[in-house]
DNA sequence: ATCATCTACAACCATTTGGTTGTAGGTTAG
DNA sequence: CTAACCTACAACCAAATGGTTGTAGATGAT
């Protein structure tokens, strides 16, 4: 979206191309065995151009990659970019997991022992209440 | 997109919520410490009506909740969503692997000892050239 | 009570998306 | 060569996105 080239690596071309259930559809059936455009189009009931952009959208994400076999171009699924989402995702999970281990450790150290210090990394289920004391108190606007 | 409510379970709305830099980074800043939205307004060159409406996909997508304090709307990052993307990623990954796995076997079988049968799971470098020949052989088209 | 702040929401606009049809270029089969 | 098939791409259209401004409701501070 407006993003032209090199914002963000490509990013949110990815997740936008992850964001529809066809093209995520197309990516499971290429997973699975390469399969040509044709063959993806007489899938879904769209027409073959539709389902070329999709194929399209998905190539400039990194997603899938064609190469020709005879008159028909074979799709194939690109792993890497997979992995590069994956990253993203653990990226932000691991900035709020910090965020809890540092709530956590807080904790710990003001009262006794209200839990071993969450040793484990584990997903922790409980949202632990208490907004973190992050913000300063009403810092006035800049102006 | 078009898709109202329960195609998914919500995976094309939370993906969607991903692609965009401004809300990636609003997750990034919640997970590190709820914010209210007038404050994570301040930080993007942009209004303050936008960045809530950005907060609302992002809400819509399960990727964050809002809790009132006083005036003020605190936005905090909902872990949960982001584990379920990521498991969406992975199942796709699984998938490949799975027919890299199916290969490799394929490949074993054929001739003596060309490398011991894929025992870890790893990610396999080397794309395995030569298409799976899953796709049957010029099937006519049904009509 | 009054004022400043934070939020919610509607109306509007430019651009993009997801879909269509139609035309044209290569490849393989007969 | 001719016919059938697969692909590429342009032109067009309805709907959704991402942004704006403006108005109005709550809440907190003076």
């Amino acid at each position: 979206m407006v993003v032209d080239d090199a914002d963000d690596g490509g990013l949110s071309r990815l997740f936008h191309a992850l964001s529809d259930p066809t093209r995520r559809d197309i990516l499971r059936r290429c997973a699975h065995g390469d399969q040509s455009v044709s063959r993806l189009a007489a899938e879904y009931p769209m027409s073959f151009a539709a389902v070329q952009k999709h194929v399209t959208v998905l190539e400039r994400a990194g997603l899938v990659s064609k190469r020709r076999r005879g008159r028909e171009q074979l799709v194939r699924t690109e792993p890497d970019a997979l992995a590069k989402a994956r990253r993203a995702l653990d990226e932000l999970e691991a900035l709020w997991r910090g965020r809890v281990e540092r709530m956590s450790a807080l904790l710990a150290q003001e009262s006794p022992t209200p839990r071993p210090p969450a040793q484990g990394l584990r997903h922790c289920e409980e949202h632990t209440e208490a907004h973190t004391d992050e913000q300063d108190p009403r810092k006035g606007p800049e102006s």
